[in-house]
DNA sequence: TTGAAAATACGGTAAAACCCCTAGGTTGTT
DNA sequence: AACAACCTAGGGGTTTTACCGTATTTTCAA
């Protein structure tokens, strides 16, 4: 079980809006995202939060258990990415917890949207998987955070109050990919931040036949290439991706929708 | 956002522990599963209840929310289906509340394997998906109820105490499935078109963590036999499904709701 | 109790995957 | 021209799969 530790890479953070709300905070000064009622002192307000989740069950929980703090309060619950839209319109929470897989409009189009129409609004990304591009894409958009769900209770309260204070926060899995992608984009002189993972479309090409079944051997003839070029195609895949088995890469593919997850013919 | 109507359908319930602990209880006499404590009268006792899920904060809210019921006591959490399956060894609960989607051994598995062991045991289905195609498979393996995360908090406790009883339950959108499927399914006695691929127990399980990206040597220390004896359950999946690649079997795997389309950690 | 199915395990072999390394040729940009 | 990125290709190595046997034990139902 991963245990959260908060702001450990937060001077190397991609994300732009971290620096931004950490200085505004350092000053000491409460920093009204709006128009929004301050329930006391900067440091002793109430942090309103909006838990969007398509669970239910899920949504009740998170609430009952941050709730717990009373510097917490749950001010709205939204099963949807576009009910979360309009909920923050309505009610202009402080923190908004997102999940990614939700229907109608998903965490990521949603956390797009609020960023750029609430340039100031803390997103904390509460997702289910660490996958690369989530959690580049989700960072991109400026999210204050991402978290995965097998985070405990306690750290998620630490986390939401560590992100109030203008920090950004990640779980470790997240945080290490985020260092990867950080490296990496360093190194070749990038701009941080802009950096996903990003395969060549020759890469793309032998991921898919992987991913399809096919042998080195077989894609090598489909693409009229030597296998050791396919090999190092293979290779360079499994380097950008960190994945190291061809079920990883087959996994990574469908879910990426670079192969799709509907197989014709008489295997299933 | 669907509501819970529990008991609709029991009278027309394909699961055999159904009928079975509904008459038990029909007579009013409290009917210990086993050599449990009894903490009270038959209508008073506390219900035990063990939680399965691989998401920390999901299981924490979980139980926050039912314990709020003095009548439910959370003696456990589980976050893979093998601790699941060692937890109700040690600590023999009432009911269990399983999710589908969990690593190493899922949802459904761990259902017929304690149920297989333990036939008086009630397990609780909580899964994300409410079109998940295992309704009629879990059912089948003999568990009391399946519910979708959509559900309130409310109508968990209500649906685990009418579990206690010895009723099933089920979410509208599931009890919708099992009507379709009984009268198409049993009618005919098999699925038209297709004929199921009967994959044993053990083959299910060495295929989930084939999918999960597990090495065969990985496999083997998993579940502690030979590695010679991963390898034969491997070639008995291949032969009986046709697919001669990892590639294959993953995808098989994923489509099938035998490993979850996304992971977080470990393998990838 | 007998038999079938499942799970266990071992030996051997060829193929494939995985992981280093170097390196030429083609683009396109600065 | 220099540079970076990509595609290409090969050498050489270890590890893992894939497939072929056989064989014992367990489990469960007829």
């Amino acid at each position: 079980m991963e245990k959260l530790e908060m702001g450990t890479i937060q001077t190397e953070l991609p994300a732009r809006r971290a620096s931004m709300t950490r200085v505004g905070n350092l000053s000491g000064t409460a920093m009204p995202t709006s128009t929004r009622s301050s329930l006391g002192t900067a440091a002793n307000r109430v942090i309103s939060v909006l838990i969007a989740d398509d669970h239910t069950i899920v949504r009740q929980g998170i609430r009952a258990l941050i709730e717990c703090d009373e510097k917490i309060k749950v001010v709205g619950e939204a099963d949807t990415g576009r009910s979360a839209i309009h909920m923050v319109k309505e009610l202009n929470p402080d923190i908004v917890l997102m999940d990614i897989a939700m229907p109608l409009l998903n965490g990521l189009e949603s956390t797009k949207q609020l960023i750029k129409e609430f340039p100031r609004l803390k997103i904390v990304v509460l997702s289910s998987y660490s996958d690369d591009i989530y959690v580049t894409q989700v960072m991109e958009a400026g999210a204050a955070g991402y978290l995965i769900k097998q985070t405990a209770a306690n750290e998620l309260v630490a986390a939401l109050k560590e992100v109030q204070k203008g920090k950004a926060v990640f779980s470790p899995s997240v945080a290490r990919r985020l260092k990867d992608n950080c490296r990496n984009g360093l190194e070749h002189g990038q701009l941080p931040g802009k950096e996903r993972i990003k395969l060549t479309p020759r890469e793309l090409e032998v991921l898919q036949l992987i991913a399809e079944g096919y042998a080195n051997k077989q894609i090598a003839s489909e693409l009229t290439i030597s296998i050791k070029t396919v090999e190092k195609h293979r290779q360079r895949v499994m380097d950008k991706l960190n994945i190291h088995q061809t079920a990883g890469l087959t996994r990574y593919a469908i879910v990426n929708r670079i192969s799709e997850s509907h197989m014709q013919g008489g295997a299933l």
